[in-house]
RNA sequence: GGGCAAGUGGCGGAAUUGGUAUACGCGCUGGUCUUAGAAACCAGUGCCGCAAGGCUUAAGAGUUCGAGUCUCUUCUUGCCCA
């Protein structure tokens, strides 16, 4: 029998599936997406396991009927393009060419489904040409704002960081202690979509529970309202927020931000100021400032309780954040923790006013829901009603107003860097800042670039930012900062729909007929930000652009798990590629440099500062792309974190190997059969083709990949009974069209050998036409034996079998039966008493 | 601190959604072949027991004829938010 030669047949079907163009037919449209790659340089496994979902599914739907979409592209701007190009000296431009053609490559490898026609980069200039029409047509219509605020600033880079590359309060990059700096900045107004983003997510039936849970604790709505406080002794007042203005009773202090308007009274105080840096040094982030001491300073003034006359304390607090609700608080110590912690500390009143169940003295706020108390008009009533009813009655007072608030904030879109989309405003002179005409797009980037200066290369570059207004001639400044790449893709998947596309950003028609995206594939990393903002993108456009109608983007999301290899440290504590080390068991390992003992962590998502990488290339250079695919597919749940596995990916090799063999035996048999036989063996397989088309569509291919191992075990066992070798070959054929969606090369090659004209046809699916069925007996609940009998039989007829056939019938027939009960083709159970 | 998941052999995991627990794969053990190894093939593999049989889904309780699955309590782990 000849082996397999798996890099010939990849290479002979893989030119196959690009120029037969395997997606379309006429039926239904299905637009299959997966997140499209940051090209850094080479891809990992991550992206296997990502795209190779993704080709099961457009696969499947292909061979299903569907008119397939299954595009790629490169979501290309970024920094780390910049850092490399610091490097190597490599043109950012170059440098992102060069690893978008490497990975391309490296895709086409894994023989994925997709139309490479559509192919888009987000650095192209005819695409974000028209992200730049977008932005101003986003301004044009109020959806676009300039606003001062607080950067963390990297005083040696010169330059704005993101949260997540401030690490311990210093840069990522220049370990330098990030500084709060005001910096005027370019917004989307995000937060006027805060309900709609809110209550659409009601609609988003094909999406997991949890991210849509993430989205709505990030969107953050919350219910309360503003109270005006009178400062005792000043013609002066300061309005607080709250969503507990049912404690309103057991209010002992008010606590501001130290940037509330208020602190402009105490600059010249020594001690606020000295306060106020105690303050900034805690950090900005708001987990830091839950966990930081609760410190206040005392501002010798009072306010006046609006519903008691009682004058309460005013105090300055680290924990109170100006950019939240008004920037003040009262605090209710009894009912919050950092008022209970703030109120300890400076010894002020800790008075219950909703009920715990309990006369003993708070050592914790309690949060929970009681019977008010100790609040007049209020007592009596749950907190729910308490709300609803206080609310009322500030309003009518007119000392307040009812509020709803969101903890989702406008999208600041600036980053002081090149390599990024250019936002195409000017400053005038005389101070205006105006959209470019569009006819002047796209404002193209400089090529010509010293990327090694300090700070922003745009700002720095002799004559780009110098530029004149269209229409009026009058000299202007460029925009030197550029977009947040996550603008880039917020709306790529429309652009998929009509790549080439000239007029427009996309052609409405085409975009009408394709979206929503019908099942959107990617990590779990994204389940915020990308999904918000793309979210916020379709919603924008929908409303700017009336011939187009829809206004969520996915219909359909999946988030699949990360994959991970275990770790190794040498004794000296340095991590350890795997091909440096030589392992002899399961727990024991060297090192092959200097053979001494290698310590062997546990496994943990793939990194390069770890080394605990496997390069995809060198294992489908091994062995075989399908043998990849199947792997990463078989062994845990598409959501949830795969192990990587040597030995794993090499018994699907084998494995697959086998089922050519299989295919081989099958083609060269001669059996004329008899018919028992073969029709048993029709309607078991049959079984198995059933469960493996349900096992696809609901998204568990490792559960059908464990049946195509049965169905092999299966074939394997009745190879030598008289089943004729022409119900074999067309059973087996039904198989290798199964397996195209998870390894297409060596299935096409199997399906030729047996001259498969309807390659493209799914197999028909039948629900379970078995005629005999295994049935359990049980005494008592407890399962006695395991009988195969006729389907759908009545029970008299199966306690006849059961009495003269099963084992136990000698526990039955010594005892008094008390009750049968009898679960057609599942259960027998028979409760007696001996 | 709050919210949400989850916990099944040595390991990854399956269980028709309340009806045969441990499918399938990895690993391991024995055997055939081979000078030897690798590969391939065959057999075995939850635990206790020679066996008949009994026990077993993190721990404990409950509902039920019947619970991995439903309810409650406890423990552990992961993720998100603070």
């Amino acid at each position: 029998m000849e082996r397999v030669n798996f890099q010939v047949i990849e290479k002979k079907w893989q030119d196959f599936f690009s120029k037969e163009k395997l997606f379309r037919k006429d039926g239904k449209k299905f637009y299959c997406l997966e997140m499209f790659p940051y090209p850094s340089g080479k891809i990992h496994m991550g992206h296997v396991r990502n795209y190779t979902i993704g080709d099961v599914v457009a696969r499947y739907k292909f061979l299903n009927g569907f008119n397939v979409l299954h595009p790629m592209g490169w979501d290309a701007f970024g920094l780390p393009a910049e850092n490399a190009s610091k490097q190597n000296n490599l043109h950012p431009k170059k440098w992102t060419e060069n690893n978008i053609s490497k990975m391309k490559s490296q895709l086409k490898m894994l023989g994925l489904s997709i139309d490479w026609d559509l192919e888009i980069s987000t650095c192209d200039k005819d695409y974000y040409k028209h992200q730049q029409e977008i932005f101003i047509d986003l301004y044009n219509n109020g959806l676009v704002s300039r606003k001062e605020t607080y950067v963390n600033w990297d005083p040696v880079e010169n330059t704005v960081l993101a949260n997540e590359q401030v690490i311990d309060g210093k840069g990522w990059r220049s370990n330098a202690t990030v500084e709060r700096k005001k910096l005027s900045q370019w917004f989307f107004n995000i937060t006027k979509f805060s309900e709609e983003l809110l209550g659409d997510l009601g609609t988003l039936s094909g999406w997991p529970e949890k991210v849509k849970l993430m989205q709505k604790n990030w969107i953050g709505k919350s219910i309360g309202c503003e109270i005006n406080f009178q400062i005792d002794k000043e013609n002066d007042s300061i309005v607080i927020f709250t969503t507990r203005p049912d404690t309103i009773f057991g209010a002992s202090f008010l606590a501001l931000s130290v940037d509330h308007p208020l602190s402009k009274k105490f600059n010249d105080d020594a001690s606020f100021v000295k306060f106020k840096k105690e303050c900034n040094k805690s950090g900005t982030t708001e987990e830091a400032l839950a966990n930081a001491e609760k410190i206040g300073f005392n501002t010798n003034l009072y306010a006046q309780h609006p519903f008691l006359k009682k004058k309460i304390p005013i105090y300055f607090a680290n924990f109170v954040l100006l950019d939240y609700g008004t920037g003040a608080i009262f605090g209710c110590p009894a009912h919050d923790q950092r008022d209970f912690d703030f109120a300890t500390k400076y010894k002020l009143e800790i008075l219950k006013v909703v009920d715990d169940g309990n006369s003993k003295k708070l050592k914790e706020a309690f949060t929970g829901d009681g019977k008010l108390i100790n609040s007049e008009f209020l007592d009596g009533l749950d907190v729910t009603e308490a709300k609803e009813k206080i609310i009322k009655s500030i309003v009518e007072k007119k000392i307040g107003t009812k509020k709803t608030l969101f903890r989702l904030k406008d999208w600041g879109i600036s980053r002081q860097r090149y390599w990024g989309c250019p936002i195409p405003m000017i400053y005038l002179e005389d101070g205006k800042v105006v959209p470019v005409d569009k006819s002047e797009l796209p404002i193209e980037l400089p090529e010509d670039i010293d990327i090694n200066t300090q700070g922003n290369p745009l700002e720095k570059h002799p004559s780009w930012k110098h530029t004149v207004q269209k229409s009026t001639g009058k000299k202007a400044l460029r925009e030197t900062d550029t977009l947040d790449t996550f603008v880039d893709s917020s709306w790529y998947f429309l652009r998929f729909c009509s790549p080439d596309h000239k007029l427009s950003p996309f052609d409405e028609k085409k975009v009408n007929y394709w979206m929503p995206v019908d099942q959107y594939i990617g990590g779990i990393e994204h389940a915020i930000l990308h999904l918000l903002y793309s979210r916020f993108f379709m919603k924008s456009l929908n409303k700017l652009n009336n011939k187009i109608n829809i206004s969520e983007p996915f219909k359909n999301l999946f988030t699949q798990g990360m994959v991970c290899h275990e770790t190794y440290k040498d004794q000296k504590g340095n991590w350890l590629y795997p091909e440096e080390i030589e392992k002899i068991s399961f727990k024991k390992a060297f090192k092959i440099k200097d053979n001494t003992e290698v310590k062997i962590g546990a496994p943990e998502s793939m990194s390069k500062s770890k080394k605990n990488t496997i390069d995809p290339e060198t294992m489908i250079k091994q062995y075989g792309a399908d043998a990849v695919r199947w792997f990463i597919l078989s062994d845990s749940p598409p959501e949830k974190d795969i192990q990587w596995s040597d030995t794993g990916v090499a018994s699907a090799n084998k494995f697959l190997q086998k089922i050519w063999d299989l295919n081989y035996s099958i083609k060269n048999k001669t059996e004329t059969g008899d018919q028992k036989s073969n029709k048993d063996f029709i309607l078991r397989i049959n079984d198995f083709v059933y469960k493996i088309d349900l096992s696809i569509n609901q998204f568990r291919f490792n559960v059908s990949i464990a049946l195509f191992y049965e169905t092999y075990n299966f074939f394997k066992s009745h190879l030598n009974e008289k089943i004729s070798s022409k119900i074999l070959s067309e059973n087996i054929i039904k198989l290798m069209k199964l397996m195209i969606p998870f390894a297409p090369h060596i299935a096409h090659e199997c399906l030729t050998l047996h001259d498969c004209k309807d390659v493209n046809e799914w197999p028909k699916i039948e629900k379970n036409r078995l005629e005999e069925i295994k049935i359990a007996i049980q005494i008592n609940g407890k399962t006695k034996d395991v009988l195969s009998i006729k389907k759908d039989l009545e029970e008299n007829d199966v306690n006849k079998i059961v009495l003269n056939v099963s084992k136990a019938n000698k526990n039955i027939k010594n005892s008094r039966i008390l009750k049968t009960i009898y679960v057609k083709n599942r259960i027998i159970n028979y409760i007696i008493k001996s």
